[in-house]
DNA sequence: CTCCAATTGCAAAAGGTTTGCATTTGCGTT
DNA sequence: AACGCAAATGCAAACCTTTTGCAATTGGAG
């Protein structure tokens, strides 16, 4: 991935902050969260501030660069979005991975809102347990 | 609702506090923050605190009496959960009404899952957007 | 009625996120 | 190549929500 031409077609600056939170998050293949993206960064540029990291991460994530996922345990993660179009999230909760899914159930229920008069503006997804690999650990 | 039934089967202690939060639960059609019940509360209770309302909300979701919902957002939402059994919510981003929805998207991308090696442990599914009287007040 | 564990109120702390402001910097323009 | 300015950053403080320790109170079993 070109992180300077994905932030220009954005119009956005090309910033070290900015490259360094992008190549943090395409070197996790899965979700992360504020306080893990600063803690990786910071060993790039050991200068950058909290502010800037937050302030990235809305803007990355209005531009539509980055996906957010917020568990049922509470705390808000992040990852690089990597699929075109619409799609949904399986994620690791012990190593973090993440997985597209293609998946959307909405089609299944539109008639049923449309029905009851209800208008759909957004949804969410996300299925939450354990990968191949972190499953087979648990079970040894 | 018999509200002193609904704790004593859970063999919580039936104080006024816990009363007020869940009855104020129940005359409210849909979601509310922690805040929001904290509002109404202090009207019926003037010398209850926050940490109350928080200590009391944790024990009710735990017991199942609550619903939590965490929108795309942000933020923590509560309802009384009025359901039996498993289900998932449509809300209102307007008046914050919550229907609930029987159907569950599960059992469709099982198969895909377990293809997959993943093995879930929760997940979840949540609408939002507006209900059928806010939808016509918007239009007009 | 008595007693004890459960519950509450209070105050302070903790945690995560946002904001104002002065300084710096990317980059279009000259 | 240098200039100028809006955009971006670093810093510190503020903010908001939630949690915690502790002493006082209270529900309810015996």
């Amino acid at each position: 991935m070109d992180v300077e031409e994905l932030l220009k077609e954005q119009r956005l600056k090309v910033t070290p902050q900015r490259k360094a939170i992008i190549n943090v998050l395409e070197s996790s293949d899965g979700v992360l969260s504020a306080q893990e993206i600063f803690t990786e960064v910071i060993k790039i540029l050991p200068n950058i501030n909290f502010s800037t990291i937050y302030r990235n991460l809305d803007l990355l994530l209005e531009r539509g660069i980055l996906c957010r996922i917020t568990p049922e345990s509470g705390g808000i993660l992040y990852e690089l979005r990597r699929e075109e179009g619409h799609h949904h999230h399986v994620i690791c909760k012990k190593c973090g991975a993440s997985i597209p899914l293609d998946y959307c159930p909405m089609g299944n229920i539109e008639k049923e809102l449309s029905r009851k008069g209800f208008t759909p503006t957004e949804h969410r997804f996300e299925i939450y347990g354990y990968c191949n690999k972190c499953s087979k650990k648990i079970k040894e």
